[in-house]
DNA sequence: GTTAATACCTGTTCGC
DNA sequence: TGCGAACAGGTATTAA
């Protein structure tokens, strides 16, 4: 996409999970994609105009390239971009999670999740030393701590969950409790931050991230299954922290 | 300032 | 079989 122009913006409804800002499209068409990048969850489009498309896939989003004459759109494909190199980009989600937005600069300056994202966690500047210097001090639980997108940015729900089950660490412990009171790493964080990426990296080799329901995890989605860990014996727990469910150990993970 | 709870949305799954 | 309730996800917003 880098380079091309929005020769044509079709948007076929007023939102998704939130409105469209006013005159997308209009603002869109004619500008040139400068650079397309990824940061945390989200996909960030600079553009000649200066201003900044912010795309974000929600959890059924998806993108579809055409390089010829796309097919007629569905019901759930709810943005067209067409580019001057003869891309048709169809965004498409059935529950309508996602969501787009245009910055301008001083609006991307001021922007209070994406200026305030923590480090990436597959970036040597996530490490344990990071970790624990974001959690320290922290009243919440670990598990909320690591859906915290200040304290490592692009972690979900499921990876949250088999990180913690690798790393042998209770969801529920005060998330200062891998850090010194100085904020220094325990050896707790030096396991958790490896347990990331490892399950991130094996996650993207796996190249399955659309299927949710039907792949196998080590933990999540398994309440009341043999806990997985070598030699633990112990049965997978489920729970709710935070509005979102935690499967967990209680034996092999403290 | 921090943390927790809610709203948003709809395809899928579950229980009656 | 059919129907309605519950569920899943991430973030913006509101409340505590």
């Amino acid at each position: 996409m880098d380079g091309a122009r929005f020769t044509r913006v079709t948007l076929r409804r007023p939102d998704l999970r939130i409105p469209f800002p006013r005159r997308f499209a209009a603002r869109l068409t004619g500008t040139t994609v400068l650079a397309l990048t990824r940061r945390a969850k989200y996909l960030v489009a600079a553009l000649s105009s200066g201003d900044t498309l912010v795309m974000h896939l929600g959890m059924s989003g998806a993108f579809r390239i055409d390089r010829s004459a796309p097919p007629a759109p569905d019901r759930h494909d709810h943005v067209i971009f067409e580019m001057s190199n003869g891309a048709v980009v169809t965004f498409n989600d059935p529950r309508r999670f996602g969501f787009m937005d245009l910055l301008t600069p001083r609006r991307l300056a001021a922007h209070p999740a994406l200026s305030a994202l923590g480090p990436e966690p597959l970036s040597d500047a996530f490490d344990a030393a990071a970790l624990a210097g974001a959690a320290a001090g922290k009243k919440t639980s670990l598990k909320a701590a690591l859906l915290d997108q200040r304290v490592v940015a692009g972690l979900g729900n499921i990876y949250a969950v088999e990180a913690l089950h690798r790393a042998g660490l209770s969801p529920l412990r005060p998330a200062a409790t891998i850090a010194t009171p100085l904020g220094k790493p325990r050896p707790a964080a030096h396991r958790l931050s490896a347990a990331i990426k490892d399950v991130l990296m094996e996650a993207v080799a796996r190249k399955r991230g659309r299927v949710y329901r039907g792949q196998r995890f080590r933990v999540y989605d398994r309440e009341g299954e043999a806990c997985l860990t070598r030699g633990c014996g112990g049965t997978v727990h489920r729970r709710t922290q935070t509005g979102r469910s935690t499967f967990y150990c209680p034996d092999c993970q403290r």
